[in-house]
RNA sequence: GCGGGUGUAGCUCAGUUGGUUAGAGCGUCAGGUUGUGAUCCUGAAAGUCGCGGGUUCGAGUCCCGUCACUCGCCCCA
């Protein structure tokens, strides 16, 4: 059967990376990676494929279904792992008595989750996860928002562009039954108004949620919370989760981060496993899904087996990210960085090829050396068009005279280079 | 799971009320130019018109089905 398009393109959500793609990718690695290492974090990694166990354990059911899971030949239950959090908490478990806490760990992670496609969402992406274990101190979550806000900067990213929506769960928890809403409703109501941005009114899903007409006057009267300072209003001055995200702010203005980071009540997150603060970053016109996301989540590991650990973290994907990115023409610098590319006319100029090939390799610069002979116009043409800085293209004359030309592609500028004596490679630039 | 849009060359797309040999631009390759790229000129290769069926003298075009891609909804990293 010969080939046909539909089985020469990748299986549905997943994707190929073609060099110029990979340069974008790279470009984002680069901005999370540097501004990991910057902030003290240590990198790990770890197998992709989990047990099935370790992932419904954390997740429940619901997400069972969007697990990519199958038997191995022995009949293990295994699976593609959805995201990073599960695997952390494994791994923190298992060494949970040589660790020294806090814990700063990072990693950029494939994951895997099987679900309709849509914009900014894949079957497949990396995502990177930056977690400090073990540290229940307010410093936690203002090293990792400062970390994430750093590796956006790195991106070319400023606060024109992005803004990270802090919010505190006890702080939705403590205004909901501020109003009189008892603690079993509080879910569904997180659900509402998660909704908030998307319906006009959220009453009829209030309704649904089994709430009277007092109580939905009252969750409408939340969404009037704009500020923190509304909600501390609200709640009084011996609120913790408001005293907790004063703190915050005030802490972020050291690092120069206050024009990006805002409070919004909206921000709901992961209703299940987080604890604290959180939050959610989006590019400021708002058009596209979250950014990143994360928060404190104390619970976790003991709920996977291991101790009592507090923890807080992030997870922040590359495909919304570069969707931003390449809205915002900030991929325009990526270019492969190769120097220079080395042609000859005849075999008989392919030992003089290597020779400088050799030398400038020797040198330190990355060199392409042809693969076959060209002509001239050929080896010019190719040059350009991958972008090199610099060709040399050796011919029988060069031989003779015992030297060979340099080219600068941009500006057709020629400097010489020895032939004979492989020693000397004048300095680049 | 639900709904919309789109499938024609490697890419982006045109293709008239159904009509004879399916086009353009870009890209690729070659030549003009056997020692110098970008511009220019000439030429070439490249198509199961997503797939299957139907209507018709005749289907890229109309109908039915199907698959794929894509954008929303739901949900979520």
């Amino acid at each position: 059967m010969s080939p046909s398009k539909q089985n020469l393109a990748a299986p549905r959500g997943m994707r190929d990376f073609y060099p110029d793609e990979m340069l974008r990718r790279s470009f984002v690695f680069d901005a999370w990676t540097r501004a990991s290492r910057r902030f003290g974090f240590e990198q790990y990694d770890a197998c992709v494929v989990e047990t099935l166990e370790l992932l419904k354990r954390k997740g429940g059911e619901e997400i069972v279904q969007q697990i990519y899971a199958f038997a191995d030949k022995s009949g293990r239950e295994l699976a593609l792992r959805p995201e990073m959090t599960p695997t952390l908490a494994r791994m923190i478990a298992a060494r949970h008595g040589e660790l020294a806490f806090p814990v700063k760990w990072f990693t950029i992670a494939q994951c895997f989750r099987y679900e309709r496609m849509t914009k900014g969402r894949r079957r497949e992406h990396y995502q990177w996860n930056l977690d400090i274990v073990g540290e229940p101190a307010l410093t936690a979550e203002v090293e990792v928002l400062a970390a994430a806000a750093d590796a956006m900067g790195m991106m070319g990213l400023t606060a024109s562009d992005v803004r990270i929506r802090v919010n505190h769960r006890a702080l939705l928890g403590e205004l909901l039954a501020r109003s009189g809403i008892p603690a079993d409703q509080h879910p569904s109501v997180f659900l509402a108004l998660d909704k908030r941005d998307k319906v006009d009114d959220l009453t009829p899903f209030l309704t649904q949620a089994g709430l009277d007409q007092s109580a939905i006057a009252s969750v409408n009267r939340l969404l009037e919370v704009e500020s923190l300072d509304d909600a501390a209003q609200l709640l009084g001055e011996d609120s913790a989760a408001v005293h907790a995200l004063n703190e915050l702010f005030e802490r972020l203005s050291r690092y120069d981060l206050s024009s990006m980071i805002q409070f919004d009540i909206s921000v709901i997150r992961g209703l299940g496993y987080y604890t604290g603060i959180v939050f959610e970053a989006y590019d400021t016109a708002r058009t596209g899904r979250a950014i990143f996301g994360g928060g404190r989540y104390d619970n976790l590991l003991t709920e996977i087996g291991g101790k009592p650990t507090t923890a807080v973290g992030l997870g922040f994907g590359d495909v919304v990210i570069a969707d931003l990115l390449e809205e915002k023409n900030l991929f325009d610098g990526c270019s492969p960085s190769r120097d220079v590319t080395v042609g000859y006319m005849t075999d008989s100029e392919r030992d003089a090829a290597v020779e400088v090939a050799c030398a400038l390799r020797k040198a330190g610069q990355s060199v392409d050396l042809a693969t076959h002979t060209e002509k001239p116009k050929q080896f010019f043409s190719r040059a350009d068009k991958k972008g090199f800085r610099e060709a040399a293209y050796i011919g029988p004359d060069d031989v003779a005279a015992g030297s060979c030309r340099l080219k600068t592609m941009a500006d057709g500028e020629e400097r010489v280079m020895p032939l004979i004596g492989k020693s000397e490679v004048s300095s680049q630039k």
